[in-house]
DNA sequence: AAGCTCCGCAACCGCCCCGGG
DNA sequence: GCCCGGGGCGGTTGCGGAGCT
């Protein structure tokens, strides 16, 4: 491997910068500037080349620069222009003062990694619970304003009898709590059953289902480091370890209501509005939306390489951290004996 | 305590672009 | 128009520390 022209030096040092290095550059850029980095090494008596001594500048030297962890708003900005401008991470620097791309950059590849590793523990789980085939919903004719009673059917199902439905518990008619009109702060129930997915890593005590609405059924079979697939009929959290239900603002550990329609292209999302209508969305045209009014902390992307999309979530994982993961949605949903693409894959 | 693995991050590499001769 | 060197940038490597067995 060759170097670049201007380190083919014999004399040229690699490797970490000493104390004694970064003093002599730090004097010399203070003293004179950086007009030519190839003539920096000379001036300043480092047997370094100019690339290497720009390098050591730009990105730990300078005096502007932030160091130390990233902010939740940084994180956030950087999730939000990673979407926009792709990895082109001194653009996205130039968007975050004192932050260098090589530090994004870094940041973000070691993100990821963490991210695309926990679905990992989720395979052995899916391979369970993987479905084929499309399914349909369907809302009963006697929904009124008041009780919001559902029905709701699974259609064009065919599984596998070797391969137990997981849903086949969350067949029937629920009743949904009564609306308090007075409270505006309160969630509208959605008409429709909605397709909700938990990563239930916290603990799942089968109590929970008979606290608050019973409205959430967890299978019998999910247990710890289980990946549930709820129908709910409306906002769910993970609270404190337990999966429960209520009618609460806090969607941090919801996942938005949506549906593989099988075509990899597209992905059905189930709105609110009295006629259930589905909405269908071309992810690879147009992009996704949550269908939580409050999708800051969810985002879904296009992911090319894979032809799915991206799927961004809140964990309340098995570490406590709660950090979010990112995931294909398409190995979530499974419509094979193995639905992680193999370039997920540990 | 020693060995091993994992991970963060500084630094390097190679490619591309641009400007000057 | 071509060549060459410098600067910028994204991808990748590998060192070293932390944590685990």
């Amino acid at each position: 491997m060759g170097h670049h022209t201007c380190c083919n030096q014999q004399k040229v040092k690699r490797g970490l910068w000493s104390p004694e290095e970064d003093e002599k550059l730090i004097r010399y850029i203070t003293a004179h500037g950086y007009g030519c980095w190839s003539e920096v090494p000379d001036k300043a008596g480092l047997q370094r080349c100019g690339k290497s001594c720009r390098l050591r500048w730009i990105n730990y030297l300078r005096p502007d620069i932030r160091r130390g962890r990233f902010t939740q708003e940084e994180e956030k900005l950087i999730i939000s222009l990673h979407e926009v401008v792709g990895n082109r991470w001194a653009q996205i620097a130039s968007h975050l003062p004192g932050r260098t791309d090589n530090e994004i950059k870094n940041y973000w590849n070691s993100w990821i990694k963490k991210k695309i590793r926990k679905p990992s523990r989720m395979q052995h789980n899916l391979s369970t619970t993987a479905f084929h085939g499309g399914y349909t919903f369907s809302t009963a004719p006697d929904m009124t304003t008041e009780q919001y009673p559902f029905h709701y059917e699974l259609l064009n199902y065919n599984p596998n009898p070797n391969n137990p439905s997981p849903f086949e518990n969350f067949v029937g008619t629920k009743p949904l709590p009564t609306l308090d009109t007075d409270d505006h702060h309160q969630e509208v129930p959605s008409l429709h059953p909605s397709f909700f997915m938990f990563d239930t890593s916290s603990v799942i005590s089968q109590d929970s289902t008979a606290t608050t609405t019973q409205l959430l059924h967890i299978p019998s079979s999910a247990s710890n480091s289980d990946l549930a697939w709820c129908f709910v009929d409306h906002q769910a959290v993970a609270v404190g370890g337990h999966v429960e239900m209520g009618l609460s603002t806090d969607i941090n550990f919801m996942l938005p209501a949506l549906v593989d329609d099988g075509d990899p292209h597209h992905l059905l999302e189930l709105t609110y509005n009295d006629q259930c209508l589905e909405k269908q969305h071309d992810l690879q045209q147009q992009g996704y939306q949550s269908t939580n009014s409050n999708n800051n902390d969810e985002l879904l992307s296009w992911d090319e390489s894979q032809q799915c999309p991206n799927f961004l979530f809140w964990d309340n994982a098995v570490d406590g951290s709660a950090e979010d993961e990112i995931a294909p949605f398409s190995s979530l949903v499974g419509t094979g004996t193995s639905p992680y693409p193999p370039s997920l894959l540990p």
